[in-house]
DNA sequence: AATGAATGAGAATTCATTCAT
DNA sequence: TATGAATGAATTCTCATTCAT
């Protein structure tokens, strides 16, 4: 039997990887420990993976796939373009709370030392989002449903930019820290985020 | 060399430490390779900071101090709120491209294992910019200049997220990536993103 | 090598390293050299011992251990008091000659620069001797056997004085050489001793 | 002027050496410390001394010096020899309780790593009191005064072997420990130790 | 194939010694 | 001459990676 373990047990070394990776950080999350952490073997992990760094690059993608995934059904359902807001901001507000440690993966990219896989995951995660509300903003534009004279790739981008933030200030400590910091910890005021960021957006974007 | 270290070489140590810092992390960057960088020895180090982490935090000090003493001075000059946002817009661009190093190091405290010192740095550096621009939307709604619904803990929030995300977009491997698949690297993109910006704060305020 | 280390290979370290702490004290002795003396990888004294200081313990518990067992065996014989005194005499000859390493690591802890842990094991290893010996004159003071005039307690001092003494001038060099400074170095040297010690203690005790 | 440092500056660098030496051992105590302890440079040590090891010696052969001079005193006045074995306990007694650095010192020879060192001074300062002490023996058991059948050689050994003891005992903490754990720390310990090592000696030596 | 003990390169840190001022 | 900052070799300890069982 080539492979022993099972589709479980490697999702479960995933997860178990990415936890300590986004726990402890790349550097300091040893194999040791994770291994530990998910059960199994050192070798086993060596066995399917070439070295730290590929199990990194593993769990990175696996991440990046799961959000990515959310994400893609945030938009799906075609309503207007405030309600597909609406959609990813509860989405970020929902994933990075569940699902911290993925959040942190992402988060991890952006100081990985690797630059050259650095640029490409940037390439390829971020390409997606930016066409798609590139897109979005080019056709509101055409329709009359925006500002005229916005340019579709910089509302993109801003929008972008505020997602991105939300999901930090949900998962990552540091940005969480900060939103405390700006907004307190209410209890409502989660929802009060989703209300006012609709309203700065629904403004921005110059929707009557 | 057997002479007291100059003040210029103490500042080129903490210079170098910071571009090592910054572009290896601070787990990857050694203590021998930012003492190879300065051109001092490893024991000169160690004369002047207790060990790899005081260090990191010196020249963490010394990129905050620069990075808010730039911010503050776009403030300074009493204008209106969107001749402020433009003065803080092109100073994020200015510093980010001219000093990267000390943007990643902002960002690197992000990624920060210590719990501990995070939280500190978090507390120390946001509250400063929330307290500011927080006060600022509570005076602009009292004084009807901008939408009379919004929350200004809330605007403030995403005002410097906007913000910091610009700064890392110019001064981030990741990010810099990020917006060129956004919006391509045309000799006037950033000046179009001045513009577009603005654009977009105007309205998500709610500024006539 | 992979394969777990045997025991006779876990005591070759234990071995090993006492003798570099007793030959070249336990600051100077490196965990390096102890690995090479006992054909071992430093990482594999690092996975038994905590650190260099548990290291150290763990051949100083065990010299102690063997030490003490040797010199529980001279008592149990319930003989005289001069039979027990001349058994004891004879084993400290014996085992600091066979054991000089064992010896110096007692000696080493008179060194120790740890108060705490010097105090911990003044009072683990020297109260049981204090105890017994001086129990044991009390009695012998009881039964007439030896001078009534005589301090229990400082009396098993002089004599555990004169027999750690005797465990140094065989096992311990700067000992060593006092000895031969004293009592040459003559082939019936050892034996002449014996009868000498055995002679002063019989009058000392005050035995009839 | 080839020497500014006067006598009693050199004097105060070798007392506070012997007491760094003899408080944190020769190994762990820094000339950095010692210097900043006798309120010079760090250099005008190397001024003065080859290297930390020279200054050791020097530090070890003024406390023998001093330690040694104590003691010439003690036999001097032409007594009895339990008057001199009265004045040399004494002695002990007090010189250890006052100068403990001193006696440290005397007790780090014994734990040199240089062996040649070692034995220099064993040969050195044991060669005077093995000398002095046989002679008296010898001189006594044909005047007579003390038991014929008693080694000259050994006597002197033993005697000294309990002398050295009680130095130790008073000076180095691990003896200290070990004297509190068989003798108790009573006010009236001191003296009755006297008392009972001289009843001890009378007897041992066979005195009438 | 799975295990996990052993390996040893590499990083942080210390401190004896040097030598420019 | 005295100073004490700078040097860098040496030491402790960690952990990614290997490979015998």
């Amino acid at each position: 039997m080539l492979k022993k373990l099972t589709d479980e047990q490697l999702g479960q070394i995933l997860e178990r990887a990415t936890e300590e990776f986004s726990v402890n950080g790349p550097e300091r999350a040893t194999i040791k420990s994770i291994a530990g952490a998910a059960d199994v073997s050192v070798g086993v992990i060596y066995k399917y993976y070439e070295d730290k760094d590929a199990l990194f690059e593993a769990c990175l993608s696996r991440s990046l796939g799961m959000l990515t995934e959310c994400l893609s059904r945030a938009g799906e359902e075609g309503k207007s373009l405030m309600d597909i807001c609406e959609n990813l901001i509860r989405m970020a507000q929902r994933f990075a709370t569940e699902h911290p440690a993925h959040i942190r993966m992402y988060h991890a990219i952006t100081m990985d030392t690797d630059a050259g896989r650095m640029e490409k995951y940037a390439r390829e995660i971020e390409s997606v989002s930016a066409k798609i509300y590139t897109e979005y903003f080019a056709n509101a534009v055409e329709a009359g449903l925006v500002r005229k004279d916005l340019n579709p790739a910089a509302f993109a981008f801003f929008f972008d930019n505020l997602l991105m933030m939300l999901h930090f200030s949900y998962g990552c400590g540091y940005y969480r820290e900060r939103l405390s910091v700006f907004c307190g910890e209410d209890a409502d005021r989660d929802e009060m985020l989703v209300k006012q960021l609709l309203l700065f957006l629904k403004g921005g974007f110059g929707i009557a």
